[in-house]
RNA sequence: GGGGGUGUAGCUCAGUUGGUUAGAGCGAUCGCCUGUCACGCGAUAGGUCGCGGGUUCGAGUCCCGUCACUCCCGCCA
């Protein structure tokens, strides 16, 4: 015998026309006609319409119910006569006749509406989560986060991973992000870390011989937040599979992502095969490691026409000679363009903190091209035809110059293709375009420090003959690293890791570590290293964001039940909050009070 | 740590050049309404204009400070 319901709300249809049920949920609607009142009855399943006249001696008594309260209705469902049918319910052929009900949990006037498509602020919105978790839209990504999540765990199952757990109280690690850190009872003034992504454990599960790993795994990271970064905790389909290259990982994280986000979305997909672009092509063509290949705007580099004769342009020439670069974009066929469309680029760009984007427009006149617009003047007829020649511009098309100091002309430029391909309408939004970024760069120069260092993961393996690699230059060394990127974000990093001890030792001490520091921070990998260690690699592609991109959603908090706000403060239960004095005492721990 | 945006009724927002008693829609309460599905109609209640200070005869509006939320930069091997 069921007590609270035999059907949910999104079951009953014509078949079951006549029969007495049992319907529980939410009080979703209610359109009263005084003497006639329809309720939309809703569940995690869906809505089915009640109804209930006054000819009911209860119609008083459920007319006075207010919204999202539980009930539990008997009725007897009924065939909606053919101009009452709602097509856009799946129980919308019939409705129920409600004989009788009972409140189950009432509820109090409500902080937000449950029953709209309106906008609400992030901050009421979480502070009543499990409000705002009924309402449509976001109900309906958090089930679809966890059908993917499931989808992705039967997947990796098929192909032979298995799922091992890894642990969340671990060691503070010297590299990477800030650490959330645990005080330890037990070991007075020590802590544990909580871990950024499970990367060491995951490469001793391959040492312990298990060969194919997935999880998907909880990553802690103390880092501020943005609109696809969540402060505090994120998860990772982490992969790492024993006796691989490079290519079999791409192969199996090709397949999965392409079967999941044909079965998740409608969205075509760009390039089944993900293009490879190497980390320097895509700092140039891109300005960054993470392109929208969506969009088909392309930089180039033009530093060398600002050393020629017949270009005027004394300002960015004069800082050319000083080493800076000029690199451009062009746009196809514009221009028919207004001058606001030019200035207001022009604008962003300073109001971006650059000093502008200078443009003009190639047009030909009396057989001889020439540039138009603000710059065009500064440049010769041959100095347009070599611009034209080296960017495969056409007459018609503009050009944006940008120049300055290489990292910050990337940057600039790689935000302009955004702004200027969303003003020209150019980007595809029915669209996923994924691709790998490769051969990464070892090391890096710390700009605060001049000094080398690691760029990616110290645990990556160098490429080419390692018995020849070449730490006089370290910056030319290239990294068997890899990100996945799709529709501009970055969707995971992976490397081949090192599984040579005497090699991880040199890597480190180009990087400024000697062996006794290496032996101190990461004696655990390196002290499992050394018992027959096998070749190994893997991946961590971001589930959250992989959520967000099938839902089409610009905001991470979209696809997470209970998310931390801006603050990495979760305002539904009052996160991070006071602890007794007595806690605090038995973990060796004193506060500072700020003055 | 820095920059931008926002903050007015329970919710979403409007509020003119600084000028009478700060408005609308939704929600709530009450009344009317038997085929709605954003039901309709009428009425009532509901405000520390984020907070503090200043300018002014007069501040939701202008100025300074501060707080909260959010977006971005820094940061995120």
């Amino acid at each position: 015998m069921k007590t609270y319901r035999t059907h949910t709300c999104s079951e009953l249809n014509l078949k079951n026309n006549g029969e007495e049920v049992l319907l529980s949920g939410w009080i979703n609607k209610k359109r009263d006609h005084g003497n006639l009142l329809f309720i939309d009855l809703r569940d995690n399943y869906g809505i089915t319409q009640c109804v209930i006249d006054n000819k009911n001696s209860l119609f008083k008594k459920i007319e006075k119910i207010p919204l999202e309260t539980v009930v539990k209705f008997k009725g007897k469902v009924v065939k909606r006569e053919k101009n009452t049918i709602n097509k856009d319910l799946n129980t919308g052929e019939i409705e129920v006749k409600i004989l009788n009900f009972e409140i189950l949990g009432t509820s109090k006037e409500l902080p937000l509406p449950v029953f709209s498509d309106q906008e609400y602020s992030e901050e009421i919105r979480l502070k009543y989560r499990f409000l705002d978790l009924r309402r449509a839209k976001i109900h309906k990504n958090i089930n679809l986060r966890s059908r993917v999540i499931s989808f992705i765990r039967k997947e990796m199952e098929s192909l032979g991973f298995l799922e091992y757990q890894t642990p969340i109280l671990t060691s503070s690690s010297p590299e990477g992000a800030r650490d959330f850190l645990v005080p330890s009872r037990l070991n007075p003034g020590k802590f544990y870390a909580l871990p950024q992504a499970p990367q060491q454990f995951k490469q001793l599960i391959m040492v312990s011989g298990f060969d194919k790993y997935f999880q998907i795994a909880p990553c802690f990271r103390d880092e501020d937040a943005r609109a696809d970064r969540s402060p505090g905790e994120f998860y990772q389909l982490d992969i790492e599979m024993s006796f691989v290259s490079q290519e079999e990982i791409f192969n199996v994280v090709e397949n999965l992502l392409n079967k999941v986000f044909k079965k998740f979305s409608n969205k075509q997909i760009q390039n089944e095969k993900f293009p490879k672009i190497p980390y320097c092509e895509s700092m140039l063509k891109y300005g960054t490691d993470k392109p929208d290949l969506r969009n088909p705007l392309e930089i180039c580099d033009l530093t060398k026409i600002f050393t020629r004769n017949d270009v005027k342009f004394e300002i960015f020439k004069k800082l050319v000679r000083e080493g800076s670069i000029v690199r451009a974009i062009i746009t196809k066929n514009t221009n028919n363009k207004s001058r606001s469309f030019f200035d207001n680029i022009d604008k962003w760009a300073k109001e971006e903190g650059s000093s502008g984007l200078a443009y003009f427009t190639f047009e030909k006149e009396n057989n001889k091209i020439i540039g138009k617009g603000p710059i065009g003047k500064f440049f010769s007829s041959e100095a347009c035809q070599e611009i034209i020649k080296s960017s495969k511009a056409e007459i018609g098309d503009s050009i944006f110059f940008a120049c300055g100091q290489k990292k910050d002309v990337e940057k600039l430029l790689s935000l302009a293709r955004d702004k200027i391909a969303k003003e020209l309408e150019i980007i595809d939004e029915n669209a996923f375009a994924f691709c790998w970024i490769v051969d990464y760069p070892m090391y890096e120069i710390d700009d605060k420090s001049g000094k080398i260092k690691f760029s990616h993961n110290p645990f990556s393996m160098p490429q080419g003959d390692i018995s020849k690699l070449n730490f006089d230059n370290p910056l030319d060394i290239k990294a068997y690293q890899y990100d996945i990127v799709c529709n501009g974000i970055e969707l995971s990093s992976g490397a081949i890791r090192n599984h040579i001890p005497s090699l991880m030792y040199k890597l480190f001490s180009a990087a400024g570590y000697d062996s006794k520091s290496v032996d101190e921070k990461f004696s655990g990998m390196i002290n499992a290293l050394s018992y027959g260690a096998p070749p190994h690699g893997g991946i961590a592609p971001g589930v959250d964001r992989i959520i967000m991109l099938l839902a089409n959603e610009k905001n991470i908090r979209e696809v997470t039940m209970f998310p931390l706000n801006q603050n990495a403060q979760d305002l539904m239960m009052n996160a991070p909050s006071n602890v007794e004095d007595e806690q605090l005492k038995e973990l060796n721990i004193n506060i500072i009070k700020k003055k």
